[in-house]
DNA sequence: GCAAGGTC
C-alpha cells in the first residue's frame, strides 16, 4: 500500500487529549479551532498531516423494531440515538467534513478492540477503508507515536471484526432479554418498567443476591476461647486463644480452672524475622477506587469522574486504565521538582530527590493502551474542592510511595507452654517506616513491641472462659462488589461503577445501613434470570465471548459464526417465553419462575412459592433453607453446650449477627411450641 | 427504552 502525493493524512484519534499529544509528537504544530473542536495540522515526513478527535464511540447499535425477539439492528450515529451524548455531534460533524477533503486515513485510536472499532467505523462512514491504516502503540509517548507513524501497519481488520461482534453479542443478549423483563413485569404486575439485563449487570445482580441468602439464612456458630492476661515485661497482654482446638463449655471451663492452677507459662520456642514491605505499585483505577473507599468513603462512580476531572485540567493522567506500571522514559525528577511547590509533600519529595536513582515499584496488571495514574507535575491553579483533593493526595502519595524505600517490620513470635498446650504471641516493630511516611493508610497490623527470652516465666493474670458467636460475610458495598467484578473480570475500568448505578437505577439494589442489599424486585429479577436465561446469569459468558474474540482475531472465527451461535441459543427459547407470555392461563407459570406465590403453595412466613415441607409448614426457598440451617447449627450447638432446642431458637433471635428468614423461622417455631 | 463499551 502507497500512500497518494495529493491531500492531507487524515489522523482519527479516540480523544482530544490523545489527537493533542500525537500532534506534539510529531511536530504538528498548526492549532486550529473547527465548529469547536481542537485540531492540529502540519507536515511529518514530508505529508501534510492533520490530526483530529473522536470522543470515543461515535456511532451505536441500534434498531426500528420493537418488541422481542429481535436481530436486526445497524449502526447509527451515536448523537442522534442517545440523550447524554448530544454533545458529540460537533466532534462527528467535524470528522465528517475533514474527511471529505483527505487522501488517505489513519486510525490512530487506543489500540484495543474497542478504539479499533471506533476509527474503523468512523473511516468506513466518512472516508474509504481501502486507503487507511493504523498506527499501533502502546502509550501515548512521544517515542513509541513517533515509530508508530514511521511504520504504520495495514488496517487491523480482524481486531476489529472482533470489535463489532463484542458489540453485537452485548446487543442481542441486552436487549432481548430485557425486553423479555419488561414484557414480563407487564403481564404480572399490570404497568410498565424500565427493566434491563446484559452480560455483566446480571451476573453482579445475582452475586448480591448470593450474599443476601447467605446473610439472611445465616446462623451464628458459637464457640468458647480462653481469654488470658499475661504479665510481659512491665506490660499486660490480653490475647485470646483455643489453642488449636473447637471447645466445648465444659471443656473450656475445666481448662480455665486448672490453667488458674499453675499460673504461669513459659517462653518454649522464639521466632523473628524481618518482614520487608515493599511500596504498593501506583494506581490502576480499580485500586484507586477501592482506596478511595476505604479511605475517605467516596464511591467508585464519583471517584472516577472526579479522577476525569483531574485528568481534564491534567493535573493526572488519564484514569480509565488497568496498568500499575510507569513508562520508562517518564521524567520523574521533573514531576517530583514541581510537587515539591506543593507544601503537603515539600519534605518528603526534597528527601526523594537526594536519592541516586529513581525507579518506580510496579504491579502485575497491564493495559493495552494506558499507562498507570500519576501525577504529571502541572499544579492546580485554583483551590481544589474537598473531594477532588482527596482523590488527588491519594494519587501523589501513592505515585511518591511507588519511588519510596521499603519499609522494614520486626516480627518476633512467641510460644508459651502451659500444662500441655501451645500458644503464640507476636511482637511487631516498625525498624524502617519507608514508604509508610507518605502513604499511611495502609494497614501494617498493630504494631504491638515486647521481648522475652527463651526459657523465660511469664506470669498469667487472669483466666476466663469466653463465649464468640460466628458472624456471616459482610453484605456488599459499592466498593467491594467493584472488587469482586474486577476478580470475576467482568467489566472494564471505564464501566464498572456505572453498571452498579444501573442495577440502583432499575430499582434491583438498595443501601441498607450495613450495606447494599437486594430489592424484592432485585430478587425476583435475580430468580427470572436464572431460570429462563442461565448463560447471562453467570459471569462464565464473558469467558466464553472473550474466547470466541480470540479466536477472531487469530483467524479461527469469523463475526457472522458466532453471532449466528447466540442467535441459535437464543431465538428459540425467545420465541417460547413470548408464547408463554402471550397466552391467557400464563400467569401462574410466570409467577412460579420469578419464585412468586402462584397460588395454590406458598410459605406460611411470607406467602413466596413454597418449595419445602417441615413438620408440616410450607416454606419458600429463604426460609426452607433458614431452617435446614437451623436444624443443623442445632446439632453442633448442642455438642459444645447445654442447651434446648427452645432455648437455642431464643438465643438465635437475640444474636445481630443472626440472619433475617432465620429469625422468622425461630419466632415460628417457638410460636408452634407454646 | 432495553447492553456494554468508548469519552465530556
Ligand atoms: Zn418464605
Amino acid at each position: 500500500m502507497r500512500l497518494r502525493d495529493a491531500g492531507y493524512v487524515l489522523v482519527i484519534a479516540e480523544k482530544p487529549r490523545a489527537a493533542d499529544k500525537i500532534a506534539m509528537a510529531l511536530n504538528l504544530s498548526g492549532k486550529r479551532v473547527v465548529n469547536g473542536v481542537r485540531v492540529w495540522e502540519g507536515f511529518f515526513e514530508g505529508r501534510k498531516f492533520l490530526v483530529a478527535p473522536a470522543v470515543g464511540h461515535l456511532f451505536s447499535l441500534d434498531t426500528e423494531e420493537k418488541g422481542f425477539p429481535v436481530f436486526t439492528y445497524k449502526w447509527v450515529p451515536r448523537w442522534l440515538v442517545e440523550r447524554k451524548s448530544r454533545y458529540a455531534r460537533k466532534y462527528f460533524e467535524v470528522l465528517k467534513s475533514l474527511a471529505r477533503g483527505a487522501s488517505e486515513y489513519v486510525n490512530a485510536c487506543d489500540y484495543d478492540i474497542e478504539g479499533s472499532v471506533i476509527g474503523y467505523l468512523i473511516i468506513k462512514h466518512f472516508g474509504d477503508l481501502s486507503r487507511s491504516r493504523r498506527a499501533k502503540f502502546s502509550s501515548l509517548t512521544k517515542e513509541e507515536l513517533v515509530s508508530a507513524f514511521r511504520n504504520l501497519q495495514p488496517l487491523d481488520l480482524r481486531m476489529v471484526e472482533a470489535g463489532l461482534c463484542r458489540h453485537e453479542v452485548d446487543w442481542i443478549w441486552g436487549i432481548n432479554v430485557s425486553r423479555a423483563l419488561m414484557s414480563f413485569y407487564k403481564k404480572v404486575f399490570g404497568d410498565f418498567k424500565i427493566l434491563s439485563a446484559g452480560r455483566v449487570q446480571t451476573p453482579t445482580l445475582i452475586e448480591v443476591f448470593r450474599r443476601h441468602v447467605e446473610r439472611e439464612c445465616f446462623v451464628p456458630e458459637i464457640k468458647f476461647n480462653i481469654s488470658l492476661k499475661l504479665r510481659v515485661g512491665s506490660e499486660e497482654l490480653s490475647i485470646r486463644s483455643n489453642f488449636g482446638k473447637d471447645l466445648t463449655e465444659e471443656e473450656a471451663n475445666r481448662l480455665k480452672i486448672a490453667i488458674e492452677r499453675v499460673g504461669k507459662a513459659r517462653v518454649v520456642d522464639v521466632k523473628s524475622r524481618t518482614e520487608v514491605l515493599r511500596p504498593p505499585p501506583p494506581f490502576n483505577l480499580p485500586d484507586l477506587q477501592y482506596e478511595a473507599y476505604r479511605v475517605a468513603k467516596i464511591s467508585p462512580a464519583l471517584t472516577l469522574s472526579i479522577a476525569e476531572s483531574l485528568y481534564l485540567d491534567q493535573l493526572i493522567s488519564y484514569p480509565r486504565t488497568n496498568s500499575q506500571k510507569l513508562p520508562k522514559t517518564l521524567n520523574h525528577r521533573t514531576i517530583l521538582r514541581s510537587l515539591s511547590n506543593l507544601e503537603d509533600y515539600e519534605e518528603y519529595v526534597s528527601e526523594l530527590l537526594k536519592k541516586p536513582s529513581l525507579a518506580p515499584v510496579e504491579g502485575s496488571k497491564e493495559d493495552p493502551a494506558h499507562p498507570a495514574i500519576h501525577p504529571t507535575g502541572y499544579l492546580p491553579r485554583k483551590p481544589l474542592k474537598e473531594r477532588e483533593r482527596v482523590v488527588y493526595d491519594l494519587i501523589v502519595r501513592r505515585y511518591l510511595a511507588s519511588l519510596s524505600d521499603e519499609a522494614l517490620l520486626r516480627i518476633s513470635t512467641y510460644v508459651l507452654r502451659v500444662l500441655d498446650l501451645e500458644l503464640a504471641i507476636t511482637s511487631r516493630e516498625l525498624l524502617r517506616s519507608g514508604w509508610l511516611r507518605i502513604y499511611d493508610y495502609e494497614e501494617v497490623g498493630a504494631l504491638k513491641k515486647f521481648s522475652l527470652r527463651l526459657g523465660e516465666e511469664v506470669s498469667i493474670l487472669d483466666v476466663g472462659v469466653v463465649k464468640t458467636f460466628s458472624k456471616p460475610s459482610d453484605a456488599y458495598t459499592k466498593s467491594s462488589l467493584l472488587k469482586w467484578m474486577e476478580r470475576s473480570g467482568i467489566g472494564t475500568e471505564a464501566t464498572r461503577a456505572e453498571i452498579i448505578e444501573t442495577l440502583f437505577k432499575r430499582g434491583y439494589l438498595k443501601q441498607t445501613t450495613s450495606g447494599i442489599d437486594l430489592t424484592e424486585l432485585g430478587s425476583v429479577i435475580s430468580t427470572i434470570s436464572t431460570n429462563l436465561f442461565s448463560e447471562l446469569s453467570s459471569v462464565q459468558l464473558t469467558r466464553e465471548v472473550e474466547e470466541r474474540l480470540d479466536k477472531i482475531i487469530t483467524g479461527e472465527l469469523s463475526k457472522d459464526e458466532v453471532v449466528r451461535e447466540v442467535t441459535s441459543v437464543l431465538k428459540p427459547r425467545l420465541i417460547s417465553i413470548k408464547k408463554l407470555l402471550d397466552s391467557d392461563e400464563s400467569v401462574k407459570e410466570l409467577r412460579r419462575l420469578a419464585g412468586l406465590d402462584s397460588g395454590d403453595a406458598s410459605c406460611v412466613i411470607c406467602q413466596r412459592l413454597a418449595e419445602f415441607s417441615y413438620e408440616g409448614l410450607r416454606l419458600c426457598r429463604f426460609h426452607g433453607i433458614a431452617y435446614e440451617r437451623l436444624r443443623e447449627s442445632y446439632e453442633t450447638w448442642s455438642k459444645k453446650t447445654k442447651i434446648s432446642f427452645i432455648e437455642f431458637l431464643n438465643k438465635v433471635l437475640s444474636l445481630k449477627s443472626s440472619g433475617k428468614y432465620v429469625r422468622e423461622v425461630a419466632e415460628l417455631l417457638i410460636s408452634r411450641r407454646k
